[in-house]
RNA sequence: GGAGAGUUGGCAGAGUGGUAAUGCAUCGGACUCGAAAUCCGACGACCCGGCUAAUACCGGCGCGCAGGUUCAAAUCCUGUACUCUCCUCCA
């Protein structure tokens, strides 16, 4: 959420900027319009509710005395009802400026570079050389099935269409790779955490999903529960502290948890039908950080670099790129996205996406601190996957296939494959 | 799922219709070489609005939350969330 104060006395700048990621320049007028009329209406009602206070004072006082104040209290009857109509317009008006400028998305930062579509992005730098194969690589869907450690069919007669079983050795490379990240991330300062996979409305509009996840049916809500189930832990992570003030010396917060993640995919109709890219439930090791504002840009790099060092552990060429103003989520005011080498694909895919939130969400979830002056401030809020689990198995078995169809284990991983080292078919 | 109790300022804790006691903490002052103790005084969250150079000043709001009754609600009524205890159920 935008500060109102800060688009009312910087008006063309924001409209300037938010353009730049589709919003147009009308819906500011709009709602500025309408917290115009808010405030107009704020001050009538306030106006009213000061004579009330005072006139029931002395009607108190009337009362003590044993003197008559039916004059005063007719009048009273009459402002108050008049207070009750201007509260319930407010509350109307308030409710549609709520509902406005909860629809407008973060302000970019500077550097993000400008366009409307993905098309823009910035690359920043690669790192590792994708392999030559002396063979056909295969996909990883076809691997998987072949060695009998990915099962599509079986998922789409227990669930459906994008879901998924691993077995046997699949699933211990699951295991294995997102142990690992755990392991790296507590390794790297990043404080552990199991969340809770559902949530309520106030946690989803707390992170900036609500209302227009609601909207677009981006997800899955559990009916009559007002719960909905999280479509990353970024969710749970954040709106932990929601309503919260942090103590400054805590900051920045670094914290990370593996949870499976629930996407509808609506709007991706035939994209990535098959294989792991693209599923309605995949694991993700998540990593969110709780900052000082000024703490906020360089907690970014480093939250990148260190989902970097995950892919250079496991062998996985990559690259990283800025993403544009119209290709960033609704929250960031800058984003990285690490993608990785995808051999069938013969292109780099999206593993992780960095983002700063800046005080975007701290706004909405109510996320604080108190500074050396003892004003309260909003924090910065950064999340990153650390990495995209069903995505790295992809990326891994494609990476590490051999001709015979068996696939080696990344060095890193063997440890938490119980030294296994090739799988192959059983 | 059922029954009961609770929810008041940073903390503790009064207050059953007249507009939030008091204590601790905090801030200022006195005393002191200085500090502690003591004494005097002030402030009362967060938020919103007005006026602003302003974190100054004025006002609104504010007793878990949301409604209702009333000239007036922490106090009465309804609903609801959470916490605790007991029962039930369960991993």
């Amino acid at each position: 959420m935008l500060d109102l104060k800060m688009i009312r006395n910087h008006v063309e700048d924001v409209k300037a900027k938010l353009a730049t990621r589709g919003v147009e320049p009308e819906a500011i007028d709009d709602l500025l319009a309408k917290d115009n009329e808010r405030r107009e209406l704020i001050v009538k009602s306030e106006n009213l509710k000061k004579l009330r206070n005072e006139v029931s004072d002395q009607i108190s006082q009337l009362k003590r005395n044993k003197e008559d104040a039916n004059d005063k209290i007719q009048e009273m009857r009459k402002v108050s009802q008049d207070i009750k109509g201007l509260d319930e317009q407010l509350e109307n008006i308030a409710e549609e400026v709520e509902s406005k400028a909860a629809h407008l998305p973060n302000l970019p930062h500077e550097d993000v570079p400008v366009s409307l579509t993905e098309e823009g992005s910035v690359e920043q730098r690669r790192n590792g050389t994708p392999r030559t194969f002396d063979f056909t690589p295969k996909a990883h869907w076809e691997i998987g099935e072949e060695l009998g450690i990915l099962d599509f069919e079986r998922a789409a007669k227990v669930a459906g269409s994008r879901f998924v079983y691993y077995v046997g050795d699949g699933a211990r490379l699951e295991r294995a790779v997102y142990n690992f990240f755990l392991d790296q991330n507590n390794a790297a300062g990043f404080t552990e955490e199991i969340t809770p996979y559902m949530v309520n409305d106030a946690s989803m509009f707390g992170t900036g999903q609500f209302p227009k996840f609601k909207e677009t049916h981006a997800g899955y809500e559990v009916k009559d529960e007002g719960l909905t189930l999280i479509p990353t832990a970024e969710v749970p992570l954040v709106n932990y502290y929601r309503d919260e003030i942090i103590d400054e010396e805590k900051l920045p917060i670094s914290v990370t948890a593996l949870s499976p993640a629930f996407r509808s995919e609506a709007g991706s109709a035939g994209r990535d039908t098959r294989g792991l890219i693209r599923m309605h439930q995949f694991n993700k090791v998540e990593m969110v950080k709780i900052a000082k504002p000024e703490q906020s840009w360089n907690e970014l790099e480093k939250l990148t670099t260190h989902a970097e060092t995950l892919l250079q552990k496991l062998g996985l060429p990559y690259r990283v790129i800025t993403l544009t103003t119209g290709d960033m989520s609704f929250t960031a005011a800058k984003t990285y996205d690490l993608e990785v080498w995808i051999p069938a694909q013969d292109k780099y895919r999206e593993i992780s996406s960095c983002s700063n939130c800046t005080d975007f969400q701290a706004r909405r979830a109510h996320i604080r601190f108190r500074d050396e002056n003892g004003k309260l401030q909003y924090v910065h809020t950064l999340n990153g996957s650390g990495l995209a689990v069903g995505r790295t198995v992809a990326a891994i078995l494609e990476n590490y296939q051999n001709e015979d169809g068996t696939v080696n284990v990344p060095e890193a991983l063997v440890p938490y494959m119980q030294g296994t080292t090739v799988i192959g078919k059983k």
